[in-house]
DNA sequence: GGAATTTCTTGATCTGAATCAAGCTGCCGG
DNA sequence: CCGGCAGCTTGATTCAGATCAAGAAATTCC
């Protein structure tokens, strides 16, 4: 793989306190690959032979059932994603489609088995990864089980604001129909529900999102770092 | 802590495998104490100071929000909980209930970790759990956001019927108003849905559930590995 | 064993959200 | 510059599921 990307990949939790020896031998077999939009990367149901890495673009992680389709997840760089079924060597339970041009690594999944049993270092660093992803799992739950969609939509609004640092006014990051999907609910829905939330400060152009009175919405969102703090 | 009940949770597949003197240094920081029903184990918000593992009763694990309040998981014998919280260092998501008289051994988490640090075997046990109660979640998230209520109930009896070998004629595990707040319905709805399934061959009397017709419910309920092998 | 409490069921009604059906808007390519 | 098309919005309708209300069944507790 080119040296250039090395350093990126290095740089994530995962990989950034491990014996450079074993990461050398997880690089050597670790191809990076330019990918247009709209490729499907992974079934749901296949076999995991890689673990992924988002060096650029965006990935979105999707579930079907009965001609039904769900956003689980969207993923941006520089992140991993499919590391507990690399870790079981079990079926993937998402798909993974590119929504932009973006560029993936690849690292083999019996590598990364391999170098988990001879590195603790990188052992440690697994296990808090799938902890915390687990964890983000769980307050996607509660967040699902115990709130309206206009509540749910409240809350996203508030973490995307927290994520440009309160800046009032910030873009969404996905199209609306894929935000829709994400939170459970329709298209149409979504764009009522943004409408639902204009007394409470909110205003929208498009992707153009502005919360003209903060404490107004957190006040009828009523986020909690059990749910909407995805860092801890 | 008595020695009886330490064969029970070397046979954990957490512990299985680990050093015999490593595991002795786990039990020697354990104890086991006997709970009455309806005691709450941990509060949500709490700090994780031990991984719990359930020898005998069961334990509910519930999430609260603004006033509501759902079940996210029932664990029975024999099994551990919060791990997660346990590996990060952070506070549960997670309130966990006695449901009834119950013995729980309690490990203290900075043992579990200071033991990950030195036993490769263990840590690579633990991360196969997480891997494993990772894939839980998102099974149950896919379960969650595809299916309607009818469904996932229909789904839910059939994976109660599979733990009982396939007869025909089984027990809920649970309370009925506890599986309502697990399918993520209310007691009235879960009450009519399981009239619903009726013409799928589902016969109900109190606690007892006879699946008549296993084809017609599984032709319904369109089980897949993907969302119904907690196994894999 | 019987009163009291809780859980479960059933029916009636209400509500949040999905679906259906058009329009609208903005973008891409010729 | 202007079709064509995908995504978004809006309104009308339908539907699944929640809520409200009350009675029945099962448990618990004196």
């Amino acid at each position: 793989m080119p040296e250039s990307y090395r350093a990126y990949i290095r740089a994530l939790h995962l990989f950034v306190d491990m014996d450079a020896d074993h990461f050398e031998a997880l690089m050597r077999g670790t191809y990076v690959q330019n990918f247009p939009p709209q490729v499907e990367l992974i079934s749901e149901g296949e076999p995991s032979d890689f673990l992924h890495v988002v060096l650029s673009g965006s990935v979105e992680l999707t579930s079907t059932w009965n001609g039904r389709e769900t956003t689980m997840a969207t993923v941006r760089p520089i992140s991993t994603f499919i590391l507990a079924a690399t870790i079981k060597d079990a079926p993937y339970l998402m798909a993974a489609k590119t929504l932009e041009k973006s560029r993936i690594a690849l690292i083999p999944s019996s590598d990364v088995r391999a170098v988990f049993d001879t590195d603790h270092i990188f052992a440690r660093a697994i296990v808090t990864e799938l902890a915390q992803c687990y964890r983000s799992v769980i307050k996607s739950q509660k967040d699902l089980k115990l709130r309206t969609s206009l509540e749910r939509l409240a809350n996203y609004l508030l973490r995307q604001q927290d994520r440009v640092n309160g800046a009032a006014e910030f873009e969404l990051q996905i199209e609306k129909r894929r935000l829709a999907s994400f939170l459970g609910m329709t298209p149409e829905n979504l764009s009522r529900a943004l409408k639902g939330l204009q007394p409470y400060g909110v205003e929208v152009n498009g992707n153009q999102i502005r919360i003209n009175d903060q404490a107004d919405l957190l006040q009828f969102a009523k986020p909690t770092p059990l749910i909407d703090d995805y860092a801890s």
